[in-house]
DNA sequence: AACTATTTATAAGA
DNA sequence: TTCTTATAAATAGTT
């Protein structure tokens, strides 16, 4: 603003530059104090110029030793939670550490990624293949453990079935025997097709039932794929 | 300037007043950048908002710490070179003091000014009366010890011209009894005058030329104005 | 946050 | 330093 417009850089002129220094000192001041006014705003304002002459402005009832308080104040308020920012990012910073390792462990143990075994001595490949080999007896130790489990508790129900299955026939041979007991109205075609039949339409029920109670079996593939989740 | 002119008060609506305050603070922290650089000037420009919310710009390359530290050491200076002036004033104080107890005291030992007595109680004008007695006793003593001197001296100048008036006489009476060694020249009638009138010319001749080295007699009422001149 | 009609600041000149 | 004035810059009100 101005007869013409200048760039911002030294004025190397020493007039010049104590003139615009004055003019634009004062022009400052009062910027400051409108803002002051305006917004109830505390400002406060030191200059010293290039000779070492200083001038300070500061909103009327203040005092620049308040103000520096204040800021100092401030200031070792910002630096308390900046400590404590900065703490955070530490944490921060450890824990993506940790992560990096797992990550590289988990690929060391899977094997993946090509070359990542590469950067491992003979030592730690030993010792990884230990431990793989611990993990590993672990992980058989309690697939074997479930297996048992398992077969166990079908076990069990197999024979609760069998001794279900077996006083079901009892019941149905009284029955055959005194059919009287079975139809209470006559002509009914599909009631005599069943009675045909016999035992083994009422064990198809029976197994048909079960589904709903026990757990299949799908053979031994089966059991691998749930040893992969248990690992 | 703006699409208004707006007062230099408060602003009231307090969104009008933080939009107010982003704006104009944006605008000086420029100006405060714009005369570092032109000017190489040290600017500290600290500010907090109606809400306490902190700004601050410093010129680049120092810091806020710098800047208050040679505010102080500079507001130092003011306060040393502000002590030095006030103990100027404090001594200026004194001296008008003394200087208007001293008129005082003149006007009470003249008696000016009607009824500039009154505020002396009885004691202090007894006192003033008694000091002004001894004052005047030693000015009389002064006064006579100068009479003495100065009579003195006359005496002892009378008493030599007296006997220079003798010796002159005597050369007279030898000029009268052989009259040849007075006139050179021939015809003089006034130089027969003078020669017919005798001693009583030279007498006053001699009595003219004292009045160049010797102080006169005026009589009694003369050394009145004398003695006022020296109290 | 962007726009713009105005006001304000100021560079250059006296 | 101060005043003037043409022009650049800031910003109040508005969208």
């Amino acid at each position: 603003m101005g007869r013409g417009k200048i760039e911002i850089k030294l004025i190397e002129n020493p007039t010049n530059r104590q003139v615009t220094y004055s003019k634009r000192r004062n022009g400052i001041f009062k910027k400051a104090h409108e803002l002051s006014v305006l917004c109830d705003a505390k400002v406060s304002l030191i200059m010293f110029s290039k000779n070492n002459k200083m001038h300070e402005y500061i909103t009327p009832g203040l005092t620049t030793k308040k103000i520096i308080d204040q800021y100092q104040k401030t200031l070792g308020d910002i630096d308390l939670w900046r400590s404590h920012y900065e703490k955070m990012l530490e944490n921060l910073k450890k824990l993506k550490d940790i992560n990096h390792k797992l990550r590289r462990q988990i690929r060391h143990r899977i094997g993946e990624g090509g070359m990542e075994l590469d950067d491992l001595s003979f030592q730690q490949l030993r010792s990884l293949e230990e431990d793989m080999n611990s993990s590993i007896a672990k992980i058989r130790e309690r697939k074997f453990h479930v297996i048992k489990t398992r077969t166990d508790t079908c076990r069990k129900k197999v024979r609760s079935l069998e001794q279900m299955n077996g006083n079901l026939l009892l019941e149905l041979e009284k029955c055959v025997i005194h059919p009287q007991f079975l139809f209470h109205d006559e002509g009914d075609e599909e009631s005599a097709v069943a009675l045909a039949n016999g035992a083994s339409t009422l064990y198809a029920f029976c197994q048909h039932h079960s589904h709903l109670n026990l757990p299949h079996h799908h053979g031994e593939e089966g059991y691998k794929n749930d040893d992969l989740r248990l690992s």
